[in-house]
DNA sequence: CTCGGTGCAAATGCTTTGCAATGTC
DNA sequence: GACATTGCAAAGCATTTGCACCGAG
């Protein structure tokens, strides 16, 4: 996905919010979520638009990344730790991840039946999904290998 | 579970892990957790504890909990809160989580192909499992009757 | 010109820690 | 008696909030 059609999926989520307007602190929030790799943290993204001699401020990259995540452009999690934890979401497929509790190292992966056992559950339990996120916590095979 | 074999796994597991003691503090912990219904929280558990008379510290209670989670007795989750949950876990078969975003209730189900599918996707990825954790977040039945 | 947004620093809420007193083995 | 554990209060950390200034519509 190019900068502007995300910069138009935020304004139209913005618009269709209320009164909330289209700011440059905003579009600085989104294109470095767009320029960012894997997993992230808030407070790894605030230091990184800093560096890059942006000014922002961390009230207003949290409160954008809860923005974008309203509107689908990043996937918030919540691993094992204490931080939240983001990824940009560009109508990727929906994913989940393993976990190594050793190295901290997150494996993504697709299952098409995993996703539609989640809906007939739902189904069965008269419930509307939103999103959903299967965590697997344990051990990655690098790291089987070098510790025995 | 009777309290006598919760009790036993938790002092083998303390011995196990080198030369922690089986004090009554971590034994009240236990017992407060076997009395719980459903989920719940560090802070709410101490409070149960205290009004009951028994005399323990927050840092006793969380810390109690971790080593009741490394040895089983009790699951911990993070849902969208803050704060981390428990539910204690006496060899319950697992199941996972529909978290309404309304009312906030937890709807627990199990399901056998999902667990088998996890397990194929592990070997795939050469992934060791410890836990896991699948949350469905959206919007139950009851709060979709209430609201329209 | 009118609000909503921003930055900053202080506040919050969950969890952990440091330390002297206490309890287990 | 040695040393792990406890309670307490204080510290830590991620996140939120209050408020005066700023900027989008």
């Amino acid at each position: 996905m190019n900068p502007e059609a995300a910069h138009d999926i935020l304004t139209k989520h913005l618009r269709a919010s209320g009164n909330l307007r289209s700011t440059s602190s905003r579009m600085a929030v989104l294109d470095a979520v767009m320029a960012s790799q894997g997993h992230f943290d808030a407070e790894g993204l605030y230091y990184r638009m800093i560096s890059n001699g942006t000014r922002i401020s961390k009230a207003t990259v949290y409160n954008t990344l809860d923005l974008l995540q309203e509107c689908g452009l990043v996937s918030k999690y919540r691993f094992a730790e204490n931080s939240s934890r983001y990824e940009k979401a560009f109508g990727r497929p929906h994913h989940h991840h393993l976990v190594c509790l050793q190295c901290g190292d997150i494996i993504e992966f697709v299952n098409e039946r995993l996703n539609r056992i989640q809906e007939d559950v739902c189904n069965e339990k008269n419930f509307v999904p939103q999103s959903s996120s299967l965590q697997v916590f344990g051990t990655c095979g690098k790291c089987r290998k070098s510790r025995g």
